[in-house]
DNA sequence: GATGAATGAGGCTTCATTCAT
DNA sequence: GATGAATGAAGCCTCATTCAT
């Protein structure tokens, strides 16, 4: 890696300059400083929480981080990027032996796990992207798009298949399907009172499946739902 | 209204207390704050906002905020509170010679559209709920969850005359409905590339409609949608 | 009494204006606000009082202090003042049957026994007479220096009676014996674990004497000893 | 030194926490700052006086004030400590040549010299001490405590030498003496006229020691008397 | 590369005082 | 004479950011 790639690291358009040229070390020292601070973040939201608690909770100085991001806001992104790319790295790649419908479950299966796991900074997300700068906010929104699209395309192969119906409007179905797994996070105050997780990712599958599903698509659905993948 | 009455404004549990007596107004001077600290709040941020700001939008003195509210969070809470509200009221009562399923229909526009034209104030309540102290949280939780139980009676009613299977989570096609219209604004710098509001609406209602009725309900359902209820 | 005599009320030289006429009304609401005023600033502290709490104590309203003091220093001039006139008035006028050094003993007992019955205002006189503009200071001390003058004269009266000796220094010896007792306020924190308020003036008036007495004086003192006036 | 300990500054109970690390320049800092608070403080009370204004005598910035001290109040403590600390400091130790009564004289020279020299501040103490919270309000009394320890030893000497009588209540006559001392700064602007500060001293001991005195003890003083230590 | 002491702008809040009713 | 709502100056304190070591 040339040394000016070093000192920059692409995330999507925007990104975060380093003083530090050592790219492994800026990696090193970014995920020591984005963990402390996605913790206090998720627990204290973004404004409340001090570049000293941070620099405390990662045990480095205040002014290491200033070595690693330019400003808060840097870490802010930085943290976020953090959360959204765990997001889309654990959606599993299609199994070409999975039919369809059964790729397009496992998906959501997965994508609802992870919000699952970390609730708090799933919230962080919706509570503080517009505290960013325009470009940052834009990169975030290009890489919630980019996990978008690793749904988009089992949907889409649902419609290939006719499995679903031909007019049917993929982007639609796929904000569907993600909000459904946010809202796990966003609601879970009132949701985990009234549901377990598998069953609202089950009942968030069906509402979506049957609101586009062709006769063959049902059946299918039908077939998947009596030996649902569990985790 | 007595003293007492007259210097607390009562909403839900918690309670924003005000050093001016006359109750006429502190109504009418938190109205003005509060339409001043919506607009900031929701273009700004709360934390980005000045209580300064808020006072000279609202053309009064910084001072006088304090009359009316003891803290800047005390404002969110107001302000949070009048978003909720307006939520709440501008559901219709049920219209007795409606059916089931048009009342609900006609729950959910009316909802969805509100959320549309305040979306700004939707995404703030997504934002800055968590900035209240917990008891404040909590009424702000106890209105969301009254104005759900308006949905709710109307999911029943479907469940009553047979339209809806009997063992839907009432509670769960309810918060489906919600959060479609939530959605609308938290996901708007997406969604509206890809639909109009009324398709959008359309869309969600079908989704909740088709996983959740008989075969009678799904009759009723397609006469609804041969003429649907506009704006 | 004539009305430009009305709209101004003498203390010494410093005098606070009032924009009311009727004097007896003054004098009725300035002693209204100077009790509450009393109680609050010997609690909390002249700045620590607000001039709405002395208006709720006084049962009147924060506009009408502000009739009858122009400033908040006033309040507190008019209260020292009120404080240090009690003092005053408290020492009993000279009994002519009584012997010089009882009279004195008579005078030290009474002053002692209002400093112990309002041991915080004097505290308070402490604490808070520097806060007053220069002219009212001086008012406030040409008080005390009038209040001390009532025991000098005693102890002139025991110097001229040859039971002090001549050479004794009447204003310090004064000083000591009002001293003695401030001290009692001052220091009743601790004084109060080690001394009854009875003993207490007894070994200061016994200090005092021994000090400045001729053999004649100690004579006298030792008959006084025997038979203690008490309260 | 351990860095827990250098990062409190143990002063009798109450504590203050300093953000910084480095025990010396804590206390350093600390000096600087007390410098610059006991002036102002002094002359112009401690309400009126501006963390700004101390932060400007003391050539530092205002946040710099909150890295050593964590509210105005604890500025206030820290000087009064400063201050009552450098009176205890003040008071010689017993030189065993000296006789009991010589050493007790000496004692309360010292004291009353060094508040002499600090007059403003002994008056500081008077007027500010009630501000504080009750724990450090405590941590000042524990050490005038100790203070009047050093005059009480003496005292004790002298009853053990039976110059003093044996009933004499050890703890009043150390008050009597150290409130002579206090209202030297007290009421300097009146004693000023009437005494020199020898003559206030030499007078108060010998009240003091008169009221307490056994023949052999005035014999004593006597002696002293004729040869007064000088300053 | 790392540290942490130092800075100072800026926000929230209080409260003495005014003045229209 | 009395009221109390309204004003706005001013103070305390926080904390992102810098920079000398």
């Amino acid at each position: 890696m040339s040394v000016r790639a070093a000192r920059k690291q692409r995330v999507g358009k925007a990104t975060v300059k380093s003083q530090v040229l050592d790219a492994e070390l800026v990696e090193m020292r970014r995920e020591q400083i984005v963990a402390a601070a996605v913790e206090l973040f998720s627990r204290n939201g973004y404004f409340k929480t001090t570049i000293l608690e941070i620099a405390q909770k990662a045990k480095i100085s205040v002014g290491l981080i200033y070595h690693y991001a330019r400003t808060k806001e840097d870490v802010l992104f930085l943290t976020l990027m953090s959360v959204l790319e765990s997001y889309k790295r654990e959606i599993p790649a299609v199994d070409p032996h999975d039919m369809p419908l059964e790729s397009l479950w496992k998906a959501l299966n997965a994508y609802a796990r992870v919000i699952d796991r970390r609730r708090a900074a799933a919230v962080l997300a919706y509570r503080s992207t517009k505290s960013l700068p325009t470009a940052q906010r834009r990169t975030i929104m290009q890489l919630e798009i980019e996990t978008n699209d690793l749904l988009a395309q089992r949907v889409q192969a649902c419609v290939a298949a006719k499995l679903f119906r031909q007019d049917v409007n993929v982007d639609l179905a796929v904000y569907q399907l993600i909000m459904h797994a946010h809202t796990w996070a966003l609601k879970h105050w009132h949701l985990k009172e009234i549901v377990t997780l598998d069953e609202y990712i089950a009942a968030g599958f069906e509402s979506s499946v049957r609101a586009a599903a062709t006769p063959a698509g049902l059946t299918a659905f039908a077939k998947i739902n009596r030996s649902p993948t569990k985790r």
